[in-house]
DNA sequence: CGTAAACGTTGACGTTGCGTGAAAGTCAAT
DNA sequence: ATTGACTTTCACGCAACGTCAACGTTTACG
């Protein structure tokens, strides 16, 4: 028995035009073409398309089932077990955007008080650059478990009194860090004392703080673009600048 | 205080790409050109460049962030609320997907009895149509609450003998419907007795059968190319004319 | 003041998996 | 001979940019 795409699309419930690009693809193709150029199917080309609708159903990429497909020796488990903690990856960064856009829902709605709100303002501005340490792996390969914990709930569960102490901490640390810059000189004074501000402006957030981690994020000030976003938009040259007086205070605390 | 594209987008931590790439789908223009041409953003862009970021962290697209911004009476909580179902949706997909992987990891990895890996062959056989089933909201819509369970649990919890009983069923329905398909009428008593064993060999799975649902999945073998493709691999048509009997056969129990 | 470095510009292709025409040839039935 | 239902090969479109390429501008330095 022969099939020409149509019978072939209809049988596995598929397109003809997904058949074309799989033969344009190299993932199945036809057994043979008529004297017309009409693509001709067999029962092995049915076999092996139900395979790799299987793979597919599974959310594998059509280039990886063909390097699953293309030999027989190639590790399937391996593939699949790989492909299993992509999809995990996936669903923490799924259940993290669900728990902000909730947030972000219920503060633009108005059913938190306005305290609510005005903090929402704070997580606004910490939402990038905690998403980045949460979903970039390279990140967290690179630097090993700088614990950025989610942050918004810890300032969700702050008193009045805690959030105000936060912002003016926030604020304390750029108020010194622009009068450390002045003097250029990251082992000052005035630069360490930013240090120090900023350090326990992070323990407000952070679950444990360690001068380890402190410097890590330090290192990913400068490094990753997202993190100079709010110390670079004061002053470029911010964001290097708290770096170094970090590495200093850090070594020395240690 | 101005911008080119590359302090901004140092600022905002994203490439000076993407700022290009947000001029020309409208999103974001520089205030103004200079005289050779650079783009120069003022403060203004900068804030409502920090909300598109914003929008962009919760996952929303960019034409949606657009038509948020370019209107502020726009209803950004009901777009923030689009978005959200979409999202669950998608953890939905991604559960079943993750469970399916597993499944087919512990299948052909032998961690299961050899009559665990035959009834996987079923299973597999069931996959795709399940998944579409769980998946296409436009078939739920279609047909309402056509329960169909994922049916590996149910196979799996299966005795040898039900397992062996479920196969047997399937191939009686396979073997009758041949037979009444000669015939060519539906109504006829070898297609009525194909119906009455299709549908006992639906309830193996289903939760609960009922003659609406089974009526519902006779539509879907012919409307969805998917769940054509068992039985029209038999012969085409044959999902058709078991659709028909079934139809009779429904309407003559209720 | 010449030059190199570091920026800026506008194309334009690549990525993923097909959907969707367009233009034109083929096949079976009327 | 004409339809209608198929087939073929391009080729653009989608999302959000990354990544050259080819070429002009600004700035810092000797």
């Amino acid at each position: 028995m022969e099939y020409t795409v149509h019978d072939l699309a209809r049988i596995a419930g598929i397109s003809p035009r997904t058949l074309r690009h799989y033969d344009a693809i190299e993932l199945l193709k036809p057994a043979h073409h008529s004297a017309a150029g009409y693509r001709l199917y067999g029962s092995a080309e049915v076999d092996r398309l139900q395979h790799i609708l299987f793979y597919r159903e599974l959310g594998l990429s059509l280039s990886v089932i063909r390097d699953i497909m293309r030999d027989p020796a190639f590790d399937g488990v391996k593939a699949l077990r790989d492909h299993r903690e992509n999809l995990l990856t996936k669903r923490r960064q799924l259940a993290v955007l669900i728990a902000n856009v909730d947030r972000s829902i219920a503060a633009t709605e108005g059913r938190v008080t306005m305290s609510e709100t005005e903090k929402f303002e704070g997580f606004k501005r910490q939402l990038i650059a905690d998403n980045e340490a949460q979903y970039g792996p390279e990140i967290r390969e690179k630097y090993g478990d700088v614990v950025v914990e989610s942050s918004y709930s810890q300032v969700q569960h702050m008193t009045p009194d805690d959030y105000a102490e936060w912002t003016r901490l926030g604020e304390a640390v750029k108020a010194a860090l622009r009068d450390a810059f002045q003097t250029g000189d990251a082992a000052s004074a005035k630069a360490q004392e930013a240090a120090d501000l900023h350090g326990r402006w992070l323990s407000f957030t952070w679950t444990q703080y360690s001068p380890a981690a402190h410097r890590g994020l330090a290192e990913l000030y400068v490094d990753d673009e997202r993190f100079r976003a709010y110390y670079d938009a004061e002053q470029l040259g911010m964001a290097a600048f708290l770096r170094d007086a970090i590495q200093i205070y850090t070594t020395r605390t240690e």
